[in-house]
DNA sequence: ACTTGTGAACAGATTCACAGCC
DNA sequence: GGCTGTGAATCTGTTCACAAGT
């Protein structure tokens, strides 16, 4: 098995870290909008400020690309914009498929920003027959049964669930085992896949949880500011050690 | 023990680390799925597999906690969703808006998980005028000029932008002013927002280029193990040091 | 015997701060 | 003078491995 290396940083410049890579679209998107305005050069300050993150970040993670700037003056709009677009594979056209055509496949379907940089929703595919020939976003749905004959003849490798949570786990083994290995999984559910098949997952509750337990704190750290007391009736005391309630502690939520 | 520290650990069990508490809505998934058949205990080996981690990462997580678990047995599933729950901040509800119904919006609207924890739609806000009063996943859609009433009579501080990108920058400003502390971003647009407001962003073309990488390293790495030569015509050359094309490089993108 | 809880080692990402080049 | 590129320092997160508890 001299191949498949997917874990040391190979010779060099190969290996750029996960971080940057999650990064690179955010510049690239920054860049596009300097680009049509016309603008010819940017320094990372400028360039970070539009991207949101801080200066010094974004010149490391473009050092990982290469010495692609320029010292006193910045970095080439166009240069970088296609050095970004290479190094993220968008100077070809991914085609890509979405099952599950409800309102959030409908709304995917017609998000614009899809067609616009390297990706063409090449099918559409639901389980519903009643859906089948019906156009969404100008193009047919078609049928569950056409999975795999649609990712074998248009060449797919990146999957969009958006199923039910129930039925995510199944369309996603019909679609590796079609020849898909990227999956983007907007359904409520982990999905279990093989080595080599990258899963991302969007998923709305999870956001919404994150930013409530932030705004929980808030609204704890604002009130124990004015003087109340944050931790009214429930458990947790104060001791470092040899916490958590013996048995009379789980409050109406739902056991015995 | 002042006020307000957010750096800081703080005195002890408060501070739990930003990548924890991103896994926490996991578990709770995966809790609540055994809470349903009823199952009583659970060990960490059980639930990492069933929320898609490895077990040694959620003891770590859970020690943030508190010590929730019985050594030689395991989790009780009740209690930690119920402790869970509250470090999330779900055992309230939390009402938030969602602003700009269109395919997406109305998706959002009509996404089940919403209501089911701990979330409720307050209302729907559209700037189109022919949109008031229509409704959408049975709520009735609001007009913009409405949002300052709106999420002060209903103590909204959790918001969800779904209009086009151009939109979402005032549209959080409004938000902001009128109280809102916490907003989900789904516009592909960095929002800039005031110290002390959480956004957090979901972007479908930024998850499907970072796909894009990994789809295409794995095909050149396949190329590579089969002896074919990766890096066709483009430039990057070998040299560790003092790369850059100088200038006869930037190819057919759209320069000069 | 089994499983948690956690220090300690490790790995990865961010920030600092400045040398090097324009 | 101004801005990039990058080592070094720091911070955050993950994994190991085992002592402690049931």
């Amino acid at each position: 098995m001299a191949t498949g290396r997917t874990h040391r940083p190979a010779t060099r410049s190969r290996g750029i870290p996960e971080a940057t890579v999650a990064r690179l679209p955010l510049y690239l998107r920054a860049l596009t909008a300097l680009s049509e305005r016309s603008v010819p050069t940017v320094s990372s300050e400028e360039l970070a400020a539009a991207a949101g993150v801080n200066s010094a970040k974004l010149r490391k993670d473009f050092s990982y690309l290469g010495s692609y700037g320029t010292r006193g003056v910045g970095y080439d709009v166009e240069y970088l914009v296609y050095q970004i677009s290479r190094e993220l594979g968008l100077t070809q056209d991914w085609p890509v498929v979405i099952v599950g055509i409800g309102n959030l496949g409908a709304a995917l379907a017609n998000y614009g920003g899809f067609a616009s940089r390297g990706f063409r929703v090449a099918a559409l595919i639901d389980a519903d027959p009643a859906m089948a020939g019906k156009p969404v976003a100008g193009i047919p749905v078609q049928h569950t049964d056409e999975l795999e004959k649609i990712i074998k003849d248009n060449g797919v490798s990146i999957g969009v669930i958006a199923t039910p949570a129930g039925a995510a786990q199944q369309v996603s083994e019909r679609l590796i085992a079609a020849g898909v290995t990227s999956i983007l999984n907007f359904a409520p559910t982990v999905l279990s896949v093989p080595e080599g098949v990258d899963v991302r997952k969007v998923d709305l509750s999870i956001e919404l949880q994150i930013l409530a337990f932030h705004e929980q704190r808030k609204a704890g750290e604002e009130a124990a500011g004015a003087g109340a007391d944050v931790s009214p009736p429930p458990l947790r005391g104060g001791a470092a050690t040899n916490r958590k309630g013996p048995d009379g502690d789980v409050p109406a939520v739902m056991p015995a």
